[in-house]
DNA sequence: GTACGATCTTACCATACATCAATGCCTGAA
DNA sequence: TTCAGGCATTGATGTATGGTAAGATCGTAC
């Protein structure tokens, strides 16, 4: 318990056993209910989470007080406003604990000094940064020329797992549609013997 | 004229004066007319682009034959398919030239160089990394939960240039709308007494 | 100058998705 | 066990955007 932090700086980060000790002294573990805020707009992001336990979602909420998820993160990502944090700006968006959830906090000094003891360690952030953005410029080319029901079966097939463990209302939201849109959506596909799973 | 790059270098990258012409030796120029391919679906993305003049545009044809515009670039704008060329994966989009344009092309090479003998590019490299992720996250925000009228006005604030030299039908594309929506959505601001620039 | 192609606009109708409201189903607290 | 609150579903209807087709405009090649 609580070493999925550890294993992954090693197994995937390949972070040096002699490193590892260094690194995790700079971390803090923390713990937040279902529901609470790890951050707030206006709020300048000091932090990447990673998740140890749990799942993060990333949202903002626009002028007429509806959400609109960005991103999820469960067990093993790490999930930050890159942008706040690097540029020192004011977050537009919330972060929150959709479970109960345990994450380790890496500030900036931690990414500066793993960047600067561990080569692996700059590499693997180089990975994560371009992977991010494959990842946010596949959503935007389904955002801009998908039907929500074709978006809806890419997130299923993307993310099985968060398919069963996030509320439908949520989902909704990370598509861009209401609920009750995706409802229907679901409604017609199993009407057409689509099986999810 | 064709002094852009170098100027780019060294006064964005901050590049230091005796790096600058080893680094410029690895760079190619390129011209590409009107409507001409810097890379295409299924390609391996080789290179960033430097645009030294003209315009290009990055942009996805989906299975009805349609064209989704992801990303512009005008001059001084570096353009690429990073996920391709950094994980080496045949790209899902294309890149082509929406005026005669000049282009310095950089590979992988390049940039290795450049990261090496320059700590001040590697630091301008992660500037843009993180810059591209804090637009895509704003794109997508927009895409996921504004109205086809507020993404133009977005799109004009953010690009008062573009919205000059770019035919409409392509910042429809981007908006991930149709011409003829886009027409309507013009008509009705400027019924509003809304005047763009 | 004429002809052509590309772009933009407009009108009419179709469709996808949103909104609102009612209902039923869980689950967890009392 | 009962009840309340959150969630999912469904139906009726509204609205934003799409599709099609026709015309207007403009630049450019001939």
């Amino acid at each position: 318990m609580d070493k999925k932090f550890e294993n992954y700086l090693f197994e995937n980060a390949r972070v040096k056993t002699k490193h590892l000790k260094e690194l995790m002294e700079l971390t803090i573990v923390a713990e937040y209910g279902k529901g609470e805020f790890l951050l707030s707009q206006g709020q300048v992001c000091k932090h990447a989470f990673f998740v140890e336990k749990g799942l993060l979602r990333f949202y903002s909420i626009d002028k007429a007080g509806k959400e609109h998820i960005v991103q999820f993160a469960p067990e093993s990502w790490l999930m930050s406003d890159r942008g706040s944090v690097f540029f020192n700006l004011p977050s537009e968006f919330y972060i929150d604990a959709v479970e109960d959830s345990v994450v380790y906090m890496l500030d900036q000094n931690f990414f500066t000094k793993a960047k600067n003891i561990s080569p692996e360690f700059r590499e693997y952030n180089e990975f994560l940064l371009h992977n991010h953005i494959r990842h946010m410029q596949a959503r935007i080319n389904l955002l801009i020329g998908a039907s929500a029901e074709s978006r809806y079966m890419d997130f299923i097939k993307l993310y099985p797992d968060l398919t069963l463990r996030v509320p439908q209302w949520m989902i909704a939201s990370y598509l861009g549609i209401t609920p009750e849109s995706l409802s229907r959506v679901r409604k017609d596909l199993a009407k057409r013997n689509f099986r999810p799973q």
